[in-house]
RNA sequence: GGCGACAUAGCCAAGUGGUAAGGCAGAGGACUGCAAAUCCUUCAUCCCCGGUUCAAAUCCGGGUGUCGCCUCCA
């Protein structure tokens, strides 16, 4: 049974999805305005694990994962750039999917762009006008948040605490301080629809209620974002989706923790803002994807160079046990068990019991990356033993591994090594020297070949051939 | 003022009632011609005080510290 916190009753809840056997996921998606940065990074990992680890379970996942596509950001930006917004969109949309593709990040079953959904957006207005939960005033719509009950279950905070710490100045036309924007009149030179209000263009709130209604209907099991969306972007789409349907608008609602660097909040006016964009000139980043996944998800952490450097040695070792693996595979039989070998069997077993166990409940990615170093440990040991070993045993391993990766997607799998001719023909001429012990120059050409990132490593088996690792 | 999170070894980080996973770094050892990789050993009583309990890092109360949200920030 896979347990995941919700935000809305503060403890973990067993995921008991609307229809049996299918998982709706909305995950709030960048405002596609600039580079998407280490911050959200984080949110985009962590559900792209959850939703595969949801699918390696079982379950039939749909994941949405929405483009903001026009909002403030946008419009000032492009004006900045001097083009259209919808350049603008195009533009970063293609740079999310190249920085996201990087990541191993999948892209989701649907990628709405609000834009494109404006009927469904005024359509959604329109039932709120209807059942007296909005309000016009020169051209805008405001959501009366006095009209919704439930408003602020989710922050768990009641409207007269919101007032009271809130640093917003009083809109006088608005009913009550905290009502929000569901649609904006049109400003000369922004992008503008036609509604029934008037030209103008929808708030941010209400695409995300109306692209999650529309696509994964009016309940949904898992809403998801970073924790910064709790109060109000999340509280406002509660008001919004419930107002509108009057049924519950989504079972789990899961919020990610938020990244600091050097234990500052990353903002542009500290001007600490990491871009995957910029990181990736000089990370690689699997270990970006490591990192992430090294720590709960809805722990706060910390980002430096000195933890990416812990990462980057935490994941080679396991990239080395995948490696060494594959490089053994190739070069065995196959053969009857013996004690040993048969432990290991079962320590594949075992290990993929931990790893469900730690990842079924809410979804601890520490934990079961535990399980896998410790098989490491096993694995590395068999691989050293100077009986041999057999394939039998090393594919199950390996599979394993494979099977784990589907869902985690940080290890490399690039089978053995495959020499040039002339490298091969290094390698040898070095097995020759070492035979007649001259040492100078079996070094010599060790040293060579680490010069163009071809590691040798003697082994009791012979010699192991490794590429240094580039990414 | 309100809501909330976090505080575990030099560092990162799991663990929410039964005498502390895992990783990085360090020390010692094994293997090796030397390396590399790997293996073994070693390295914490869990922010403080009080309480509940046979038993608490884990529950309760009170502190201290760091941080977040209450502004269309993931």
């Amino acid at each position: 049974m896979i347990k995941l916190y919700n935000t809305l009753t503060r403890k973990k809840e067993p995921l008991e999805p609307v229809k049996e056997g299918k998982v709706g996921i909305y995950a709030c998606g960048p405002t596609v305005y600039d580079f998407f940065h280490i911050g959200n990074a984080r949110v985009f990992i962590t559900f792209d694990v959850l939703r595969r680890y949801l699918v390696y379970r079982g379950y039939d996942v749909t994941l949405v994962q929405n483009y903001t596509d026009i909002d403030d950001k946008m419009i000032n930006k492009a004006a900045e750039m001097g083009i259209s917004v919808d350049e603008l969109a195009e533009r970063f949309i293609r740079n999310y999917e190249e920085d996201a593709g990087a990541l191993g990040i999948l892209p989701a079953d649907f990628q709405p762009r609000a834009t494109r959904h404006i009927p469904q957006i005024m359509a959604l207005i329109q039932k709120l006008m209807e059942k007296n939960l909005a309000y016009e005033v020169e051209g805008d719509i405001y959501f009366h948040v006095e009209a919704f009950p439930g408003y602020g279950k989710l922050s768990q905070q009641n409207l007269e605490e919101l007032i009271l710490g809130s640093r917003v100045e009083i809109d006088e036309r608005k009913k009550h301080p905290m009502d929000f924007a569901l649609w904006k009149k049109e400003k000369p030179g922004e992008p503008s629809w036609e509604s029934p209000w008037g030209r103008g263009r929808p708030g941010w709130h209400i695409e995300c209620s109306a692209m999650s209604l529309y696509y994964l209907g009016d309940t949904l099991d898992i809403h998801a974002g970073g924790q910064d969306l709790i109060f109000p972007h999340h509280e406002n789409e509660i008001a919004q989706s419930e107002g509108a349907t009057s049924k519950s608008f989504s079972r789990h609602w899961v919020h990610v923790g938020y990244l600091n660097i050097d234990q500052e909040k990353m903002s542009k006016s500290l001007g600490n803002v990491l871009t995957i964009r910029q990181l990736r000139e000089t990370v690689d980043p699997m270990v970006i994807r490591f990192f992430m996944l090294s720590a709960h998800y809805r722990t706060p952490i910390n980002f430096s160079g000195e933890y990416l450097e812990q990462a980057s040695k935490a994941l080679e070792r396991l990239n080395t046990t995948v490696y060494n693996l594959e490089e053994r595979l190739g070069k065995v039989k196959k053969g009857i068990p013996d004690d040993e070998e048969s432990a290991l069997l079962n320590l594949i077993e075992n290990s993929r019991e931990k790893f469900m166990e730690a990842m079924d409940d809410d979804f601890n990615t520490a934990e079961a990356l535990a399980v896998l170093f410790d098989l490491a440990r096993k694995v590395n040991t068999y691989l050293n033993r100077p009986q041999g070993q057999k394939e039998n045993i090393l594919e199950p391993v390996l599979d394993f591994y494979r099977e784990i990766n589907g869902i985690f997607g940080f290890m490399k799998e690039q089978g053995p090594a495959v020499l040039q001719k002339d490298i091969e023909e290094l390698v040898a001429r070095r097995e020759e020297a070492r035979r007649l012990k001259d040492w100078a120059s079996a070094d010599a050409i060790r040293a060579q070949l680490k010069e163009k990132g071809i590691i040798l490593e003697d082994t009791p088996q012979g010699v192991r051939t490794i590429f240094k690792r580039r990414w």
